[in-house]
RNA sequence: GUGGCUGUAGCUCAGUCGGUUAGAGCAUCGGAUUGUGGUUCCGAGGGUCGCGGGUUCGAAUCCCGUCAGCCACCCCA
């Protein structure tokens, strides 16, 4: 065997990159249809770029190296530090809310198991400059309806959903104390990660009273948003914002995606940059890592050195997106685009110079049609038909094409059953000369025999 | 970085108690009376049994190490 791909990469071969593109395609499609654009940045970035956000404890996760001009670089790890960067700096001029997405590939320097590579690609989609709540239903929207997109529905994937305010409102009302606060924050983020008496331990050590920490555990692992209303509504901590996450709720029904969202406050999303509503995607048995991440972080560009703008985000990565997929079964069948014609030797093909079989090879293409040959003359003219014929159907083509005996050009279907096959019938003069009618009956037949309301052979 | 499980052809896997030149199916390539199809038949290529060391007359098989993959931590995306 030789050398493989670097442990955590991944050699994309035809259908693998088919799948990816799938994919591609469905974040392009939807993020297009919310109004967002498209932008990139550079994938090697200022090592200190990272390490002024998250710390110098960030290097052990990075690929990164001294480049040979002596600046320290890093592959980039996440979008976001990139974003901030080009959305400050013309951030006066840019309109607002600004709306934009990117497809970047990313890099991280840790171990790689299922559903965490070394290198990904990953969907973020970024809304700057809006503090209503409308623009977090917008955001967690778009990265339902990409769901739906790719056929996935409200009983594959549920949205858990929380607000770091609402939360924060309701430790207050309950009596924890502002000190305690982030100690808290981080056993809620684990409750389903650790066993129920770690939780508790940690809850204790942090001065929770015991009923107090069996509080905030029973509220961690399952609360109805009616019994948060009823309970804090009118409390002084947490009645704005859970006026707030009301409205939200019902923009989320109004866009048409209120039936895949769940409250679920145990959504922390790491201890980080992370001001107000936060969400993740997760597929619903259970088996999966998050699907999706991401939430408002309304500091972040000011803490990053830019303008202080409203901000909310998140990031969809095709890995565990892609395994979501197998295990449903919803990649598309044929993947790959399919060749328009292949070329094979017909009853005519010794009539004629090789020559002319490559001219009409290059008639072809330059009417637009893809076109495949055998690319040997001696394979073209001794190789049994059947043979090529078959050849050119297991490629996937959708039609060969040759010289019949009488000179005429012929094409016949590949696709459907063998026995009748429609053929399309052009003079070879016409074709050899690149005969703009000649071919472009040839382009609609193709199109007819492709179309299964129009081919009962398919 | 820590622990557990697993490594045989491109893929899925056989390979007995340690015993001759490591096999099958699928896939790939060539062919089946100069020509039009999925079936069928014949044939071919493809392996440092992950790698290195050890035990042994002899190792895919037993032992140790290492690398890789999977899983769980850690951490996050």
């Amino acid at each position: 065997m030789s050398s493989a791909a670097l442990p955590g990469f991944r050699d994309f071969y035809p259908d693998e990159l088919a799948r990816r593109a799938h994919v591609f395609r469905a974040w392009r499609a939807v993020a297009r249809r919310y109004a967002f654009v498209e932008y990139d940045g550079p994938p090697l970035e200022p090592l200190d770029l990272y390490t002024k956000k998250s710390g110098d404890e960030i290097v052990g996760q990075l690929y990164n190296f001294t480049d040979k001009g002596n600046r320290e670089v890093a592959l980039r790890p996440e979008m976001t530090p990139t974003f901030a960067r080009m959305v400050g700096a013309r951030a006066n001029a840019l309109r607002k809310p600004v709306r934009w997405f990117s497809i970047p590939q990313l890099f991280r320097y840790e171990r790689a198991q299922r559903g965490r590579l070394r290198e990904h690609f990953q969907l973020n989609v970024d809304i700057v400059g809006e503090e209503s709540e409308v623009a977090d239903a917008e955001l967690l929207a778009v990265a339902i309806d990409i769901m739906r997109e790719l056929g996935l529905g409200p009983a594959d994937v549920r949205a858990r959903v929380s607000d770091r305010r609402l939360l924060n409102g309701i430790l207050l009302t309950l009596g924890v104390t502002e000190a305690q606060v982030g100690a808290v924050y981080g056993v809620v983020d684990k409750v389903a990660r650790q066993p129920r008496e770690v939780s508790a331990a940690k809850l204790g050590e942090a001065g929770l009273a015991p009923a107090l920490v069996e509080r905030v555990l029973q509220l961690a692992a399952g609360a109805e948003f009616a019994d948060l209303q009823r309970e804090f509504g009118a409390a002084p901590a947490a009645r704005e914002h859970i006026e707030r996450f009301a409205r939200y709720r019902a923009h989320l029904d109004a866009l048409g995606v209120g039936e895949w969202v769940d409250l679920d406050l145990s959504i922390v999303r790491g201890l980080a940059y992370y001001t107000g509503i936060v969400f993740e995607l997760f597929d619903a048995k259970g088996e999966l890592r998050a699907i999706c991440g991401g939430g408002r972080y309304d500091t972040l560009l000011k803490a990053l050195g830019g303008t202080d703008l409203p901000a909310l985000g998140f990031g969809m990565g095709d890995v565990v997106l892609g395994e979501l997929l197998s295990d449903r079964g919803l990649w598309p069948d044929a993947v790959q685009e399919p060749v328009d014609l292949h070329l094979v030797a017909g009853n005519g093909a010794g009539q004629r110079p090789y020559a002319d079989a490559l001219r009409l090879v290059a008639a072809l293409r330059a009417a637009g049609l893809s076109v495949n040959h055998a690319m040997s003359a001696e394979r073209y003219l001794s190789q049994a038909t059947r043979n090529q014929v078959d050849s050119a159907r297991k490629a996937g083509c959708s039609a060969a094409i040759y010289f019949r005996e009488d000179g005429e050009v012929e094409a016949v279907s590949l696709l459907g059953k063998m026995k009748d096959a429609p053929t399309h019938v052009i003079p070879a003069a016409l074709a050899l000369a690149g005969d703009a009618a000649a071919l472009h009956s040839l382009r609609d037949w193709l199109h007819q025999q492709r179309d299964p309301a129009s081919n009962p052979n398919g």
